[in-house]
DNA sequence: GGGGCGATTATGTATAGACATATTAACCGC
DNA sequence: GCGGTTAATATGTCTATACATAATCGCCCC
């Protein structure tokens, strides 16, 4: 049995991290280290291909591989889904939608959804909750004219809905830091000003943009991936 | 001249996101594809890889291939290296050492770290500037004894030197908010109790924890990527 | 009709060969 | 030397083929 691609990539990983060649150094070529590990060049091809996307190596036609000045450049982000977060914890989820109207979008989210400032949009702000304690508090901003005609979303947060139904061609996600305003702080049962984890989340269709959220967390809240 | 399995990807994830197949469905298996588009079946299966790795769909021998229930769940994160993110902005990167010593690791770091609570650890903070204006303040734990012998960081952030000197094999990535405490908001000159974004950094090595950092960044800071 | 087992099928992966492409290194004329 | 052309080389990728593996489907037996 020989070695398969991965089993090369952590390979060839671990030789990486050991330094045995230090960052900026060339390694071998992928005809060579096909030799020495006795399989095809495709196979190196693959594992080396898969270090490259995690920015471990970097490579050039020609020039060859070399480590990475600074390896371990990627992670992958699980992008958080509330239910299944509030229901990975073994807690039943549940939410609030605690308004729901249509107002003149705001100058500074109509920049980033790309839309003219003022258009009316639905605004909805929605509670989520685990075990019926407050989890996080939901702030969106939703294009009614980048929807498909049956909008209907009883049941499903609305959220969930749009991603089984509205096609969508790409967004922005941003992490940042705000003191909670008084009506997050109601929302969370916690001090105004308290300082909070908000995600930020704009998702474009091919008409546009549909939605603009920002997701405000409970103290203490942390977005974890692994390197 | 007939495709690559980057333009297969993306032509496919097109189909994907305009919902010609929608979230849950049966997507045709790879040799009907490689038929469809007149490729061989190692480029669709090439393809389909790629798409897998993100998330977009989801794939089981036999079973086939499926759009994700909730296509569009792993984003790639580009990991934050300060020197790099202000030299970004066309500033001077600059840095100070403000604190230099031998101390005893608190309980909640060295849990993070899997060593021993009050082993003795260096405990440095770090002042980095961007055109000689405050723009984070790290805070960290360093384990001399994960070290080479030769541990002389000099004109290098310690984090660069550690980069690229120290073999490492994991880690642990994660964003969070906290209030400014006294020694943060003296340091990026900012008011107390304000809401920074912190990014908590730990590193492993084959000796066991070698760092662990706190990254405070300055009001307003973002952590960006794409979908 | 229920249970178990084997055939079928879709993906997973390896291989050798071929050609494309980018880039460096070498060469040559002036 | 200097500049420009050419050859050599490492990666990028596709193809066709082969076999491995997992899971499902359907048949057969009871």
């Amino acid at each position: 049995m020989s070695l398969g691609w991965e089993d090369l990539r952590e390979t060839i990983g671990a030789r990486i991290r050991a330094r045995e060649w230090p960052p900026g150094a060339l390694i071998p070529a992928e005809a060579q280290l096909a030799a020495d590990y006795g399989v095809a060049r495709a196979t190196v091809n693959r594992a080396l291909q898969s270090l490259a996307e995690d920015g471990v190596i970097e490579r050039r036609k020609r020039a060859g591989t070399r480590v990475a000045e600074l390896p371990a450049r990627r992670a992958r982000l699980e992008i958080p889904v509330i239910r299944l977060e509030v229901e990975g914890r073994g807690a039943a989820y549940g939410f609030r939608v605690t308004h729901d109207a249509e107002e003149p979008l705001p100058a500074e989210i109509a920049q980033r959804m790309r839309l003219a400032e003022g258009a009316p949009l639905r605004h909805l702000t929605t509670l989520h909750l685990a075990d019926g304690a407050p989890h996080a508090h939901e702030d969106r901003w939703l294009n009614m004219a980048a929807l498909p005609q049956a909008a209907d979303f009883a049941g499903l947060s609305v959220n969930e809905w749009l991603v089984a139904h509205v096609p969508f061609q790409g967004g922005d996600l941003a992490f940042l830091a705000a003191p909670a305003g008084a009506a997050e702080a109601a929302a969370l049962e916690v001090a105004p000003g308290a300082a909070l984890l908000v995600t930020e989340r704009v998702t474009f269709g091919p008409e546009g943009g549909i939605t603009h959220v920002l997701l405000w967390h409970r103290p203490g809240h942390r977005v974890e991936t692994t390197l």
